[in-house]
DNA sequence: TATGTACCGTACTGTACGGTACACTTACGA
DNA sequence: TCGTAAGTGTACCGTACAGTACGGTACATA
């Protein structure tokens, strides 16, 4: 799918020199930080080697190991890195006025641009495939990937009061089903690999499929059990 | 889409002593692929070391060289292997009578029971781990795994009539609806670690909220697009 | 001018692992 | 009983890689 939502600026060095050692000291920080994210994602844990590291960075190794002591930990403040970018892509999130269908369309499109773009699944694809090893580096991703935004779809249906009267449980069992819609076929096709490229309007039909069938099916006054 | 280097004939040893060298060359080729499966399947394609198999299947690596030729087949063969076994469990499906409910509920946990097993979880985080470095067997494991599931659901829904007039693709679209419901969250949960050990209730209840909901919301005659 | 900090460059160590070589053994069939 | 094919056991090779050692540089502060 597309990409690029999560370039990286985050904190430009500004203007090093005036400053003392201290700042300059954290802008190479944050630089090998950078490049180490992009190593990572484009690569992989386990082919990043740190060489390649230095050699996108400058410097040395010293360095680096200074820094973050040993290529574990480099790799769980790469994780920590990316999912920061990723919360904060979802924080300046306003959603736009109009009826609730147009609300969860812009959701829908919105939710789908993050979770598939190519840092995202590139980031997914790590953990997953390094959760043997790193267990709670997976329990830190899905805690704030996966569950969050789950968590961020049953906030924006209260706040929508888009189901009136039904219970939390409900609220929650339909944010699976609009989340679920939305993202499962196209999530794990992403995580299998490139694929054939797909239709760049599906995106924008399955927010749309996914958006009117919730408002006509789940939303609205509580309905009885029986149909 | 199916591969040239990873055929397996994949048959059972059979009475092995009576026959004579080939028999045997073939139940020694399958203990090492099982062994293989499984080592893979514990540690992952990168953990995994020719050693850690050659002390599994007893024997030495010599002959497992001569079976394989090399790691990379070697997964590839693995993964065909399991990819065989899910497609086997599979088959033998055999639907309740009853309603369109029960039938859903059932197909509903019959595809968690498979979808959430260990050895899926095991193979899909490899394979998703492993994508980058492998895209063919990504390709591979999609197509005989997610897309085969799909392409199920979609066969039960037009074998029972479920969707009377509905369009092929109004099908797949629920079809997706339902999947994505059952399997999401439990499916990417899984796939970033054990978590906290789930109330083991969920799959039964997810499977009733999947059936009940798709009954009252999906199925039956073609609703119009009007509310 | 002296000192401490951040960093550089490079050579090196230790080790793990995929893969190979090769001599030896076993079991069958003619 | 001999030839042959399958399999064994072990030692070994080449290489890649994480991590370290260490001498040197640039620069800011005191």
């Amino acid at each position: 799918m597309n990409n690029s939502a999560l370039q990286i600026p985050l904190e430009s060095p500004g203007d090093v020199a005036a400053e003392p050692l201290m700042r300059v000291a954290r802008a190479r920080r944050l630089l090998i930080l950078q490049e180490a994210t992009r190593l990572f994602l484009d690569e992989g844990y386990g082919s990043a080697t740190t060489n390649a590291l230095v050699a996108r960075v400058g410097g040395s190794k010293s360095t680096i190991y200074s820094y973050f002591g040993n290529k574990e930990k480099l790799f769980g403040a790469v994780v920590d890195h990316v999912l920061a970018q990723l919360k904060a892509a979802t924080e300046d999130y306003d959603p736009p006025g109009g009826d609730l269908e147009d609300c969860l369309v812009d959701l829908g499109m919105k939710l789908q641009t993050i979770v598939l773009s190519d840092d995202h699944i590139a980031l997914a694809r790590m953990v997953i495939g390094e959760a043997h090893r790193f267990p709670e580096i997976g329990e830190i991703y899905h805690e704030h990937g996966p569950a969050l935004a789950q968590r961020g779809v049953v906030d924006f249906l209260l706040a929508h009061d888009a189901m009136p009267g039904a219970s939390l449980e409900d609220i929650r069992d339909a944010a699976e089903w609009f989340t679920g819609r939305l993202i499962h076929r196209a999530f794990i096709r992403a995580l299998c690999g490139p694929g054939t490229d797909a239709d760049p309007q599906e995106p924008g039909r399955i927010a749309q499929d996914a958006a009117r069938t919730f408002v006509q099916r789940f939303a609205g006054p509580a309905r009885g059990a029986a149909t």
